[in-house]
DNA sequence: GCCGTTTTCGGCCCGACTGTTTTCAGTCG
């Protein structure tokens, strides 16, 4: 089992604990350790053989037990007598929003319900209003909560969820009594997907503030509304959070709204045992005297910790490392000096790369580079060598005529089944930079996909592996292959991996790039654009390096022209 | 089940909203 499959197995085990009314804080230790784990920027069983597990967080003499156990068997005997215990539909019925465990167990022992069709089925025959505590209302919830099941979303990926986001924040804006708002929770956070749009806005008149909510156009259907929140579903889907607070709470609430809640939890720790108490109106003294908060700054220097950007806040490691004053200067948009993967009118682009130069001189750049697709890549109209050599020469031309931007000759070359490339070597030497990636094959086993992907890497001319692990957010799966294999080989070699900026593929993650970091590999933020409004994907794979910690010394296209120029000539080993 | 410059036992973030209650439990974030 990987990382993700255990931290989904200590997840269920948590609601496995819950349903069965054990200690609620048994339950939220495997919850935690789940989320640590899911976060971890390597794998258990590395970190298990070199007798490590007892260093993560969450994770004690009994939970290192059983993390063993799954490790060296495969599965754990703990989990499946628990299983077995539980009958399956309790769980099934959590999934409801609005059933919590008490909930699913009341209505599991009073109808014998044996499914969620069921459990409609009674809820419609009215015989759920006659349970004790439950009435007509939790009748219709449980109704609502069952369809809302059925149509959910899944997340969606942050370029989905930025424009509606922003659609529904300038609506908020131009309401009168607004005088203040922004987005909070993951989409301030940037995540790579989005669960619901969280909304924070100020002003002394919440009800005119909500009664003009209620009515904009994008709202379909109000959730839930009390003094200072309200849910409303818009009519794309996806629920809005929106909390509207007094002016001089806007920060606090922004902040406590923001999260994320692991890293809420443990700030509230902290501050509790300096006596404080952080709630989302602000930060109180044991005699009950306020810290004034007119900043978010105000929160973090209370508790005696430098300011964490909202990237960060996720509870692996920002904190301890904002009390010891080791944050990293994070990369900001404006640190992009270029940008090292774009596709032309040449093979599947819609825009000549003499627009898309100009394009990116205006978003402030001094260098791009043109990698379109190799030969193989027949979908994507890919470029036979004589075609790409004729390029190569257009672009030297082009280069002639322009000022104060350089496009450098390049190619995204495919990685082909066997690990050698699309192009033959002398060919690559011929141009200023290679991108390598898999566009076929893509259910070639771990072994047979990570050999494929190190053998481009060994090859001088390879300067970027392209979007490394493949995968398509909510569409595919990312190839099976050792991503810890890929950042040492990279780091040994020398390669650059990309952080593709395409808002369905954000790949590497957050995650990988950080582990990347952390080897000593150097990334390259590229947005794959295929014409020239795509070069604004960029704000995506900055989102995805903050969250990974990166500075600007990371990324060789935050770089000047001068200095890429010269690691591209001299980083291969 | 975890954790400890107050503790190896006794805590474990904190509040909004809803519904069914006459003061609170359940769910959610």
């Amino acid at each position: 089992m990987n990382n993700a499959e255990i931290a989904a197995l200590f997840w269920e085990i948590s609601e496995l604990l819950e349903l069965s009314g054990d200690n609620p804080f048994k339950a939220r230790a495997y919850r935690h350790a789940a989320e640590k784990i899911e976060s971890l920027p390597e794998p258990l069983s590395t970190m298990y053989e070199e007798g490590r597990l007892g260093d993560i967080e969450g994770i004690g003499e009994a939970l290192k037990k059983k993390l063993e156990e799954i490790i060296t068997t495969g599965r754990l005997r703990y989990y499946e007598d628990l299983n077995e215990k539980v009958p399956r539909v309790l769980v099934e019925l959590l999934d409801i929003p609005g059933v919590g465990p008490k909930t699913a167990r009341a209505l599991y022992e009073h109808l014998h319900i044996g499914g969620i069709d069921e459990l409609e089925a009674a809820a419609k025959a009215g015989r759920v209003r006659e349970l004790p505590g439950m009435g007509v209302k939790t009748e219709q919830n449980i109704l609502r909560g069952i369809q809302m099941l059925r149509g959910r979303l899944d997340r969606i990926p942050l370029g989905v969820a930025m424009p509606i986001a922003q659609d529904f924040i300038e609506s908020i804006r131009r309401i009168p009594q607004v005088l203040e708002v922004r987005a909070a929770g993951s989409l301030r956070r940037r995540k790579e997907t989005i669960g619901d749009i969280d909304i924070v806005a100020a002003s002394g008149d919440a009800i005119a503030v909500m009664d003009a909510i209620e009515k904009l156009p994008r709202t379909r259907e109000v959730l839930s509304r009390g003094g200072t929140r309200m849910v409303v579903m818009a009519r794309d889907g996806i629920k809005v959070d929106t909390w509207v607070v007094g002016p001089s709470f806007f920060w606090s609430a922004l902040h406590h709204s923001t999260g994320s809640k692991a890293h809420n939890v443990k700030l509230r720790g902290m501050a509790r045992e300096m006596g404080l108490k952080i709630n989302e109106y602000g930060i109180s003294r044991e005699d009950g005297t306020e810290i004034l908060i007119n900043r978010e700054e105000d929160i973090y220097s209370a508790l005696g910790l430098d300011f964490i950007a909202p990237e960060l806040r996720e509870d692996t490691g920002e904190i301890e490392a904002a009390r010891e004053g080791r944050l990293p200067r994070l990369l900001e948009p404006g640190d992009i000096r270029g940008d090292l993967h774009m596709h032309s009118t040449w093979s599947d682009g819609v825009t000549s790369i003499e627009e898309m130069a100009e394009a990116a001189r205006r978003m402030g750049y001094s260098y791009i580079a043109i990698c379109d697709h190799s030969k193989s890549l027949g979908v994507a109209r890919g470029l036979a060598e004589e075609t790409l050599r004729r390029q190569v020469k257009a672009i030297r031309e082009l280069n002639k005529r322009l000022t104060g931007m350089r496009v450098l000759a390049g190619v995204e070359v495919d990685i082909r089944r066997d690990g050698t490339l699309d192009h033959p070597d002398e060919l690559l030497a011929e141009l200023d930079i290679v991108v390598a990636s898999v566009h076929s094959g893509f259910r070639q086993d771990a072994d047979t996909m990570t050999a494929r992907i190190i053998a481009a890497m060994r090859n001088p001319h390879v300067d970027i592996i392209g979007h490394p692990t493949g995968r398509l957010l909510g569409r595919r799966e990312p190839y099976a292959v050792n991503i810890d294999a890929l950042i040492e080989a990279a780091a040994e070699t020398g390669t650059v991996l990309e952080i593709n900026s395409y808002p369905d593929r954000l790949d590497l993650s957050d995650i990988h790039a950080r582990m990347a970091k952390e080897r000593g590999v150097k990334l390259a933020i590229n947005t794959d654009a295929h014409s020239r409004e795509q070069l604004g994907y960029i704000e995506y794979g900055v989102s995805v390096a903050r969250r990974a910690w990166l500075s600007r010394d990371d990324v060789i296209n935050a770089w000047e022209g001068e200095r890429l120029l010269k690691f591209l000539g001299e980083h291969k080993h």
